[in-house]
DNA sequence: GCCGTAGGACTACCA
DNA sequence: ACTGGTAGTCCTACGGCG
């Protein structure tokens, strides 16, 4: 028997005579598909004495044909703080699994684990580690050694097609590709017009320019296939043109089969032997974590925040007609450039979905598509596996409705008194919920109604120390090992392969550990916890609240606080940091308060129409001379370009120049430029996105009658459409007066002065004493003393 | 029937 | 389809007034 040494990549399974086979996509000199007989099974909390007896059931699979166990075992399992034995019944095909379970009268466990992750959880084996094993052809016998390393390098090919359609969407029936592009090793464009372009390769017809590509991908042969949003277009597209044309798309490695699949409510489409990833999915993702800040998620709008790099400008409306023209050069190259973007996205994104799929130990393919909870809930799987605990079974629709509607109390936040303030320091706790989560061992096995040595949350419940929780072991592993990898990637070359490698880790870690608190408040998590959740923000608003104290009892001012933060005012640096430092000798070992930052000048600002503060917005100088600006209209997606432009160049006169004249005259000037009508639409557009299809709201809005008129233009509105419209000057009400950007003709200059620049500076201005009178008429200064 | 406003729907932000 | 806390806009229903 040979024995060999791989990267382990992805793992499926088969059935082959009645048996069941994990595939394994293993990258070694060469990228091979090898099999492993494994058996499916669930666990059965019962009699286990008469477990023998379970052999005798028979059920009917979906087909009609009868099927019964295969064998069955009896397993010792830990649940909560105590041991106990299962029934593990062996089934014969994964499909088994469910049908054998709604056939047992006892509670059952783990049967709704994707065998091919049961797999991974059962070998403890991580995406990307390196395997030795023994080999017999195409079968594994034995699985020998398991070694972490870094990942392999894998091979990229990004792709496009581009759709000939007159008249609104295209139809996969009847409209054909007309180009298709790729970057890779090699980039081009395959199309059946000619062009001058050297990169364009014509072909005889659409049937060929399809058997082209497949023959291109055979070529470069790619670990990973990259689209942007190829998961709903270009892939079902392609699929759906070769089956019009009779063709196979043959796009897989080892005769791999497409499958279009849903994990969640994302749809993913499944490229056999190779991992497809979309970057669209995976764009919305990172947009929702806070990776990246688009306003929209189309390619242009991601390329351009994470690349700097723009899309050539087509609209799709005129693909067809630059196509009928005969001329179709710049098309080519508007397809080639969208290749080498999404290629290039996909070099970007990828580093960090390959560490997030090993740290998480979910296949990359499934880690595309996933959403934190999803990777914070197969990690904790596979370690519930290791350490031989009953993975707890999923929440049934009517305890997760529950769930819902009884939330628990979130973290605490502090009102700011509005003003201009000098000399503010920051102070805030790393990672506060996850120590806190690490400190208290919250877990909801370590939960107890009462005994020693325990842990008493502000909420009265009980946390044994006697044994590390689950949750709790896993994230302070998380945690160290970050802050490991801090250290080593201070050495490192930023510049480097190793550096963006290790970043990445980094940055997968940081984003797993900071889900585990959500994790354990989601009503569809198999780990939620009441009790838990409520104790982690209780701790949190303690810890916070007790911070603020000391603070003034040491004589800092506290201006303002949120979750994690404390804002202070101070004359000397080093109070701020012997502060600091009290603080941290009093925290238990894993928590600790860091310094933010100083900041020499910043703004709060009151609530629009009252005197109190307004939570979550405030603007602070840095010594840098950087401003930072949070809550503001300014870093509003659903404001006009204009409203945000004057709050940004109001808020710096403020804070950089010191000068309240030179907001005056920036307000002014830009009510006049209004006023004039000469100001461009693009920059007077608000932008809302629709979170439910047009039909099915409420209540009308602007950026709804603006969607429906674009509906009504033949353009597409759907739930998830970002909205640009004008508040143009026909109409009564704002929503009949709101125009799609793509319609408009005017601007209403009354509305924009009073709906978005004033409410925009008025709560900035009136710190320094102006009212809104004296900014529309140029009046004077009301009372207050001047602040500079 | 008109006016002003409280409350709800909705979006997007902070942590 | 990870949590809760928060500001703010626009619309709508409602009550007071005449």
């Amino acid at each position: 028997m040979k024995r060999k040494k791989a990267y382990f990549i992805d793992a499926g399974y088969v059935v082959r005579e009645g048996k069941t086979y994990v595939t394994l996509l293993l990258k070694g000199r060469k990228t091979v598909k090898l099999y492993y007989q494994q058996d499916p099974y669930f666990l059965v909390e019962g009699p286990v004495e008469r477990a023998d007896e379970f052999l005798n059931i028979e059920t009917q699979r979906k087909n009609g044909e009868l099927t019964s166990p295969k064998d069955v075992k009896i397993v010792e399992k830990q649940v909560g703080l105590e041991k106990k034995r299962f029934i593990k019944v062996m089934c014969r095909i994964p499909a088994d699994v469910p049908v054998i379970r709604q056939a047992i009268p006892f509670p059952c466990y783990e049967y709704s684990i994707p065998f091919a992750r049961r797999f991974i959880y059962d070998m403890q084996i991580s995406p990307f580690d390196i395997i030795t094993y023994e080999r017999e052809g195409r079968f594994i016998r034995k699985i020998l050694k398991i070694q972490s390393k870094e990942a392999p390098k894998l091979k990229i090919l990004a792709f496009d097609i581009e759709t000939y359609n007159p008249v609104g969407a295209p139809r996969e029936h009847k409209d054909p590709i007309i180009m298709i592009s790729y970057a890779g090793d090699k980039k081009g464009v395959i199309s059946c017009k000619k062009s001058k372009n050297r990169f364009v390769e014509t072909v005889k017809d659409e049937k060929q320019m399809l058997e082209r590509f497949v023959e291109i991908v055979k070529q470069e042969n790619p670990d990973v296939l990259v689209g942007y949003n190829s998961a709903t277009f270009d892939l079902p597209y392609l699929k759906a043109r070769s089956d019009v044309l009779g063709i196979k798309l043959d796009l897989g490695r080892f005769r791999g089969h497409l499958r279009e699949m849903k994990k969640g409510l994302i749809k993913g489409f499944e490229i056999k032997g190779r991992i497809h990833f979309d970057i669209y999915p995976i764009a919305r993702l990172f947009g929702f974590i806070g990776v990246i800040k688009v306003q929209k998620y189309t390619l242009d709008a991601v390329a351009e925040d994470v690349l700097g790099k723009k899309k050539i400008d087509v609209k799709k409306e005129e693909i067809w007609k630059l196509w009928d023209s005969g001329d179709i050069d710049k098309l080519a190259e508007y397809s080639l450039v969208d290749s080498e973007l999404t290629k290039a996205l996909g070099e970007r994104f990828l580093p960090l979905e390959v560490e997030m799929s090993s740290v998480a130990k979910m296949p990359l393919f499934q880690t595309s598509l996933s959403t934190s909870g999803q990777l914070v809930e197969s990690l904790l799987m596979f370690h519930a596996c290791r350490r031989k605990m009953i993975i707890p079974r999923r929440p049934a629709g009517e305890s997760v409705f529950e769930r819902i509607n009884a939330p628990i109390q979130g973290a605490f936040v502090k009102l700011p008194e509005p003003g201009i303030y000098e000399n503010m320091a920051v102070l805030d706790f790393r990672g506060l919920y996850p120590s806190i989560i690490v400190s208290y061992n919250i877990d909801p096995g370590t939960l107890v109604e009462d005994g020693e040595a325990v842990h008493l949350s502000p909420t009265n419940a009980k946390f044994s120390e006697k044994e590390t929780g689950l949750i709790p072991e896993v994230l302070d592993y998380l945690v160290d090992m970050r802050s490991k990898i801090k250290g080593e990637l201070k050495e490192l070359d930023k510049e480097s392969e190793e550096y963006i490698r290790i970043s990445a880790r980094s940055q997968a870690l940081k984003i797993l550990s900071n889900s585990f608190y959500g994790y354990l408040g989601y009503a569809r998590s198999r780990w939620y916890s009441r009790p838990c959740a409520e104790s982690v923000t209780a701790w949190g608003r303690k810890h916070i609240n007790e911070t603020i104290e000391k603070a003034e009892k040491q004589g800092f001012q506290v201006l303002y606080a949120d979750t994690d933060s404390v804002f202070l005012i101070y004359r000397e640096k080093n109070d701020v940091l012997k502060f600091m430092n009290d603080i941290n000798n009093e925290l238990p070992e894993k928590m600790e308060l860091e310094l933010e930052g100083f900041y020499p000048r910043g703004v709060f600002v009151s609530k629009k129409g009252e005197e109190k503060g307004a939570k979550k917005k405030y603007a602070l100088l840095a010594e840098d001379g950087r401003i930072k600006i949070r809550g503001f209209e300014l870093v509003r997606r659903d404001w006009s370009k204009v409203a945000k432009q004057t709050q940004k160049q109001v808020l710096e006169a403020i804070l950089i120049d010191g000068s309240k004249e030179k907001a005056v005259k920036i307000i002014r000037e830009m009510i006049q430029e209004i006023s004039s009508g000469k100001v461009p639409l693009e920059m007077l557009a608000i932008s809302t996105q629709l979170n439910k299809n047009p039909g099915s709201y409420e209540v009308k809005s602007p950026e709804l009658s603006a969607a429906k008129k674009m509906i009504k233009a033949g353009m597409t509105a759907e739930k998830g459409s970002m909205i640009s419209y004008v508040v143009g000057k026909k109409g009564t009400t704002i929503s009949e007066k709101a125009e799609p950007i793509e319609l408009a003709k005017d601007y209403d200059p009354e509305y924009y002065i009073s709906h978005q620049i004033l409410p925009a500076v008025m709560k900035i201005m009136k710190e320094l004493g102006y009212d809104e009178y004296s900014m529309r008429h140029g009046g004077k200064q009301q009372s207050l003393d001047s602040f500079f």
